[in-house]
This record gives C-alpha cells, structure tokens and sequence, in this order.
DNA sequence: ATTAGCAATCTCATTGGGGAAGTGCTAAAT
DNA sequence: ATTTAGCACTTCCCCAATGAGATTGCTAAT
C-alpha cells in the first residue's frame, strides 16, 4: 500500500470514528488539527473527494463536512479486526452478576439484556434458548378443578411449556399422576412426528393429553426464535439522530410484531461470533439507517438463543461487538451447564 | 340546576369533547356554530370566563381557545356515567378470539394486551394473574445433567416457576421421582412460611430442593404484580401531543424500571370496575400529562391481575373506559375457569 | 503532490411583517 | 339581568429577508 492510500485509509477511519462520537459530519480542518497527519486540510480535501469519488463519503450538502456511508462503516468494521475487549473490570462484575442468577434461567437472560443494552449503550436482544426440533423429556399433569387439569411440558433444551386440558369427565390427581408416568416412560426423547407415528392404543384422556403434547411440539417447531427480551429502548432514543425523530416510531411498529426477529435475521446468526449487518445491508427496510450486531450463543445442535444489538450506524462498533462477544460466550456456558 | 348552569354544563362537555377528538384549543365561534346552543359567541366566552374563573378551564395563551383542565376531565368522566359499552360486534368477536385461546394462558393474556390496546387506541396493560399469597400446589423434578435437576413449582393460582438445583452427588431420574412424590404429599396447601415451620427432617438433597421452594414463594410474595405485558407503545407515540416531544423518552424510562407498575398504581386498581386516575391524580410524576384506567381481573382472595390503558389525558374516556372493562370480565371468566 | 487563497454554497439563527385566530371588554339591546 | 355586537388587543404562525458562520471545490502557485 502506497504512502498515499495509507493516508487516505487513515482519513477514512478517522472521518468513520469522528462521526460515531460526535454525530456531526467531519470537516476537513478538524482532521487536520486534532490528528498529527502533517498535511493540510486542502490535501484532506483532495483524498476526501477521491473517497468520495470511491463510494465511502458523502455530504449532507454542499458545504457540509464528510459524512460516511454504509461501505464506509463496512470498511471500517473490517479494519478493527480482533478489537479489544471490554474493560475487564465491568466483564468481570457481569460474570459475576450471572453466575449468581445461574439457577433461574429468565433472570438470567434478563440480567443479560440489561447489561447489554448498557454495556453497548443502545438497543440490547436476547431471546431464549431452543432446540432445534422439539423432543420430550417430560411431562406433569396437575389437577386444577375437576374436568381441568394443567398439562406442563418441559423440552430438551431448556423449554417449558403449559396448558390448560379440559376432560370430559371428572380425572383426580392420582390418575394423573398415573398418566404422567406412562407418558414419561414412552414418550422420553421423542419427536412431535414420533409420538404421532408411535400411535399407542390411548383412553380419551390419554388422547386429549397426547394431542396437546404434539400441538404443543409442532408450534414451538415453527417458531424460528425463543420470545426475544428487549432492553434499552431508551437508550436507543437518547442517541441524537433518533432524538425527536419519527423513525423511531417504525422501529417500535417492527418490535410489536409477532416474528420480527426471524425477518430481520433471516439466516445470517452464527455460533460464537458476532455478525454485524450495517445499513442497507438489512433485509428489513426500515432498519435500513440502523446497524444490527447478533450472534448466536448455546450449544449447537441443542439449544441455542441469540443476542444482539440495534443501534444507530453510527454506533461504537468496536465496543459492541465486543459486548455481544461477552454475553455471548457467558450465555453459552451458562446453557452447557443445565442442557 | 339553573338554565344557566345548565348551559355552562353543557359547554363544559363540548369543550372536553371537542378537545378529546381535535386535540386543539376549542373557539367559542366553534362551540357555538357547530352544537345548536341558540346563544352568541360572546355569551359563550362568558360562560368560558365563569368556567376559568372556577378552575375548569385554562387558555393555552391569551388568544388561544379553551383547553380543559384536569377538574374538567375529572367532571367529564364524572358525567359520563355508565357509559355505552364497545360495539357488540368488536366485543364479540374479542370474546370468541379469547375463548380459543382459553387453553393457553400466555397467549390469551398477549391477546388481551394486542386488543384492549386496538379497542383503545393507547397503551394496554395487562399483567398475568397472581394469588394474594403463595400457596405450594404441586412440584416436579427434572434430572438434566447428574448432579443437575429442573424444579418445576406449581402455585394456587396459576402460577409455575421453575429453577435449576444443583445437588452435591448424582441425583438420578427415579429419585427425583420420589421426592416430588413426597413434597407433593406433605406440603400441598402450605405457605412458605407454613413449609419452614413444618421442618420434618430431612435429607441433604430434599432440603436443597425446600429452600428452593420456599425461596421462589418468598421472592413470588415480594413482589406486588405479575410480569406485566404491555402493547400499543406506537399509537400512544403517535398521538398528537406526543408525536415528537421528548416526553415519552420518560414515558420509556418509567416502563423499563423493574416495579414501575406498584409505583404507578399504589392501592387504587379494583375489582371489576374501571378506575380512572386524571393527571396530577397519577402520583408518578412523568404521568401527569397522562391518564390511566385500571381494573383488577381475576378471582377475589385466589388469583387477581391488572388490566390497564395509558394514554394522553385527552383520552376518549368512554371508549377506554369500557374496553378496560370488557376485557377485565373476561379475564375473570377464564380466571374462574382454571383456578 | 501539496498548499494557500478565495469564491461559492449551504445551513442556521434572527428579525420583522402580514395575516389569521380568538379572546376580553365595553356599550348597547333585549 | 342577560345577551349581544363590535372592536381593540394579544398571540401565534408562516414567510421572506438577512447576515453570520462553516466548509467545500477550484485554481493557481509552490
């Protein structure tokens, strides 16, 4: 790389990281001033219109300092490489923190999302682990009236799940009990479509319970994601380019619909290391001013969930990577430990 | 009452009727063109000075028309009486929506949310049912890893939470059968505190899996609401007084605190009939430009929740007002279904 | 290849005026 | 005593004009 390209390099990160803290397009003299580059502010012009020329800055308007684009961002996300971490002080109080909520997994995952969001100051995501196709490994069948019982199903990876069964006569709680066994003896490890094809001889009852079972399977089957916990809405429209904004308001029309997360996402989280997808890069249009940073965290095959970030494009990409690096990689141990 | 007060009544209304639907100061020319008064503008403006004078009305600014003050909403909502439910139809087809989900707890309190916040045009509230005091129904243990077990504890009231135990020595499957079988026996319809002064002996692992217990009812008995959910954030922001003001940043400060709900709500919700809270009513202070309609749903003594609508004081009051009260009677039903 | 200098461009905050909206007051009418 | 008409006055809001400030693009010199 020539002297030349190394400056002009120089400029760009320089213009990418004036933007992400200052929120203002980056003017030539400030260049020159604040970084010791020994060259004029004509000279930045000059490498600022080729990069301009090259797709990496823009220009509000005329008379406007440089702004960078999405490829701007791309580049400069590149360049990072293997970015330091978080302080290790606050990564340390964070392990801390969930280690201690080890045993209830929602707190955990809402431990996690709130330290995210403020770790990476902005937007935080984290939805609960899953496994990848349904299996049973036990069910509970708990007498509530009469004719009602409440049916709960605990998945392998980490999933639980009620519902309420109405009989068409009366059952008590030691037939239940009864039914609970016979089912925990059959049904262990089996798929929605293997309880199906198994096709035991079954009593109404027993039919009711075994449906509910499978209905319950097949939906979670269907569900590409967990229920995602959101943190730090705020933060998100504390930064200045949202403050007072409508856009704000799509974002918040996104999040309230029922399967936002698998459209967003579509098939880009990988395990164990953050994806970031800048811009236009998102299939989503109207995340196409944000940045979104997500990776996959669990045990592969078993369960697994993801975490992320939505900010700005001009967020600390540097800072949240390495955020939803960290949370990442605690989630899964903390998975492997109860899978 | 007087023709005169009669009249001033009557304006009255108009004003926080006109303001409620236009969101704008109301003229008295308006008042008095667009309802058949049979009086001038200016006997209007002197009825509207009367009305000032005693506190029901302010004017943005000098030549501003009329805006209510929270008395006015107050004396409103206070005339409203029993005021005409939602359309029979909307209200039908809500009631058969609710039923097929009746089997599924979760999904009918979301679709409760969803809709009352549609019916309502703000921001729905609903938070899922719990009893007065924890009371222990029935338990079940998981093995997942050896020395690893999944407590799964069912309360009076359609409460179940679950927790993650570790034991010191490898637990197996039949065991943990054993010892649910046994809890389920002696601690059926205890209290928390009724399980620590029982005290039978016990053995290592059984009082790993009591402690546990009896935490998750302390920790249920500590806190004052269930989990609320809440829909509708986009039409609350896209209501005129809010769109683009900062003010709902705090709105969201307020929402992501942990107990924002006990705060917000003190001792007010009752069971079963709306209860409206006008501005400076609300003792948060970053409601006080808003209004809250809040009803208990549930089983009295057994299992209860809230149900609830935020929105701007300029609110229509009977539309809300209803809609809290439709979808809290028919949570009670199914509350009572199941309890 | 770099720089200094300068004209050109665009934003942004300020100012001031015209017009519209709507009240408050006063005096007359009912 | 109540209601009304008429009018002065206040305030907001939109618009255009203005001027200061920032920063670039270009040109010509180094």
């Amino acid at each position: 790389m020539s002297l030349i390209e190394e400056r002009r390099e120089t400029i760009l990160k320089i213009i990418v990281g004036e933007y992400i803290s200052r929120a203002m397009p980056v003017a030539s003299r400030t260049i020159a001033e604040d970084y010791a580059l020994k060259v004029s502010p004509a000279t930045i012009r000059n490498d600022v219109a080729y990069l301009e020329s090259e797709g990496y800055i823009t220009h509000p308007h005329h008379s406007a300092g440089s702004v960078p684009t999405d490829k701007a961002y791309r580049c400069y996300v590149g360049l990072l490489g293997d970015a330091l971490g978080l302080p290790e002080d606050e990564q340390y109080f964070f392990y801390q923190l969930l280690r201690e909520a080890r045993d209830r997994i929602e707190q955990q995952l809402r431990l996690a999302v709130f330290f995210l969001a403020r770790f990476a100051h902005n937007l935080a995501i984290v939805t609960s682990p899953r496994a990848p196709e349904s299996r049973f490994k036990h069910l509970d069948l708990v007498s509530l009236q009469d004719f009602v019982a409440l049916l709960i199903l605990v998945l392998y990876g980490v999933g639980i799940r009620q519902r309420i069964l109405s009989f068409d006569e009366a059952v008590s709680q030691d037939e239940l009990t009864a039914l609970s066994n016979k089912f925990n003896a059959i049904y262990g490890g089996m798929t929605g479509n293997g309880i199906l094809a198994s096709e035991p001889k079954l009593s109404r009852e027993e039919r009711i319970v075994t449906q509910a079972v499978v209905d319950i399977m097949e939906t979670e089957n269907r569900l590409e994601y967990g229920k995602p916990c959101i943190e730090g809405l705020c933060l998100l429209l504390n930064q200045p380019e949202f403050y007072q904004s409508p856009r704000i308001i799509t974002i918040l029309e996104l999040l309230e619909k029922e399967s936002w997360l698998a459209n967003v996402l579509g098939q880009r989280a990988c395990m164990g290391k953050a994806e970031v997808i800048i811009g236009e890069e998102n299939r989503e249009e109207v995340l196409q001013d944000f940045s979104l940073v997500v990776s996959q965290y669990g045990v592969s095959g078993k369960a697994s969930g993801v975490v992320g970030v939505l900010g700005p494009k001009r967020m600390d990409y540097s800072r949240v990577i390495s955020s939803v690096n960290s949370v990442s990689t605690l989630l899964s141990e903390s998975v492997a430990e109860y899978i």
